[in-house]
DNA sequence: ACCTGAACACCGTTCAAGT
DNA sequence: ACCTGAACACCGTTCAAGT
């Protein structure tokens, strides 16, 4: 997918690679698969590709650019689907199921693409697709719009709670705590409404939590008209319209 | 709001109130308002304490909590809008609106707040608010329970994206990035669907973009009927049903 | 132009030793 | 029980000096 070294006589192995942009991306990509997010630093980085971590600025300006460029990397292989079976309801389920997978799979990147301004090609390719896919299905355009950040933020924060925080260890700790709250709070009468719900707060499998959510989005966004752009003197003034 | 200290003789200052956790807690939420984030540590805010950082270690056991801590203690001032004027809709279009308020403030805390699984009193007051209006809107439980979520995430989205990144300075760059990015995919035939868009993408003030997000969310829950649960023996069939 | 080592200014967390 | 200093094992980024 990335550059390749030429080798330059015939060693075993070239012992050190010219560094290159896609190199270092590459080598970064291949980091985080194997010790996640956290330990993706300059630092490590630097020691997989046998230099120092001075040199990668170079090629890369700081960390949080190499993060957004390895995202990018990451969802190129998000499958772009052309119009195949269902509707155009279930098209947009399964290419945000994509999306969600990637960042599922590549854990902790997840956390960090809720933050991140993606602009990369393949972030745009997936946006024209949602995009296509929303006009496709009859959406006005205003709407689709302003409908695709409401899709795409979704899409990433489920992978973002999926993915393991802290300490692999902890991402479990904060589920446990919040159940206990929960569940504490239920038989607390300050709580009523909580007290109400029973377990279906927390209930359900994410796969379908997941589809639901999407669904909600989906209805909504068909059905709710934008607001009128408020006539240029009023603008300041809040809550009269 | 937290501890008071008795001061022990008559000193102008006394100079080491004892560390208790609300102590600590307080002193981190004004460590957070002066710097950011990024800068409340345990070694800063033992200094703030005249201690070191390995006293705090007996009060919180790690940074993450710290944080949580820090979180529910500015949702404390979320007012919760016992039932005012206009539809339950306006709300809980309010309370998110102060929800997301908070955040935005207290800038860098709402990119953590996506990640944390907040458990605290101040949260689940502000679920429980937001349960009970959609119960009061005749929202299906189910729904309500499963919709709770969404809200909430998307406000913590909404102010996330709003919180300054990285270095207060590159929270422009990126939206620069994806802007500038945006214009020229919006000349590259590959994009056809972007390209129809044009501005709308990116345009309008933030302050509707976020009323239309809740009004579509509002919509969509209250529309959209929760998938039967499959029954046991195909559960781990996928795509068939 | 690219690469490097060393330095600067930091982190979270643990732990033996004190009170 | 609480507090502390010091240590361990790290960070991102800059910069003068080399090639």
């Amino acid at each position: 997918m990335v550059s390749t070294t030429p080798p330059r006589s015939r060693r075993e192995r070239p012992s050190k690679p010219a560094l290159t942009r896609d190199g270092i991306i590459a080598a970064a990509v291949s980091v985080l698969r194997a010790e996640g997010l956290e330990r993706l630093t300059m630092r490590r980085l630097a020691a997989e590709l046998d230099t120092g971590a001075a040199s990668l600025y170079v090629y890369v300006s700081n960390t949080a650019e190499l993060h957004a460029a390895v995202l990018d990397e990451l969802l190129g292989t998000v499958p772009l689907t052309p119009a195949r079976a269902g509707t155009w309801q279930d098209s947009i389920t399964r290419l945000l199921g994509a999306y969600t997978g990637v960042l599922i799979d590549n854990a902790s990147l997840a956390r960090s693409a809720l933050v991140m301004r993606p602009s990369g090609v393949h972030y745009l390719a997936i946006v024209e697709r949602l995009l296509s896919l929303l006009r496709g299905g009859g959406v006005a355009d205003d709407r689709a719009a302003w409908g695709i950040d409401l899709l795409l933020q979704y899409a990433t924060s489920i992978a973002a709670e999926h993915a393991p925080r802290g300490g692999e260890v902890d991402a479990a700790r904060d589920d446990v705590a919040l159940t206990s709250a929960l569940r504490e709070a239920q038989r607390n009468p300050l709580y009523p409404a909580l007290s109400a719900m029973g377990d279906d707060l927390l209930s359900g499998p994410p796969e379908a939590r997941r589809a639901w959510g999407i669904a909600v989005l989906l209805r909504g966004i068909a059905a709710t008209p934008r607001p009128d752009p408020e006539p240029e003197g009023t603008r300041s003034e809040e809550g009269v319209a």
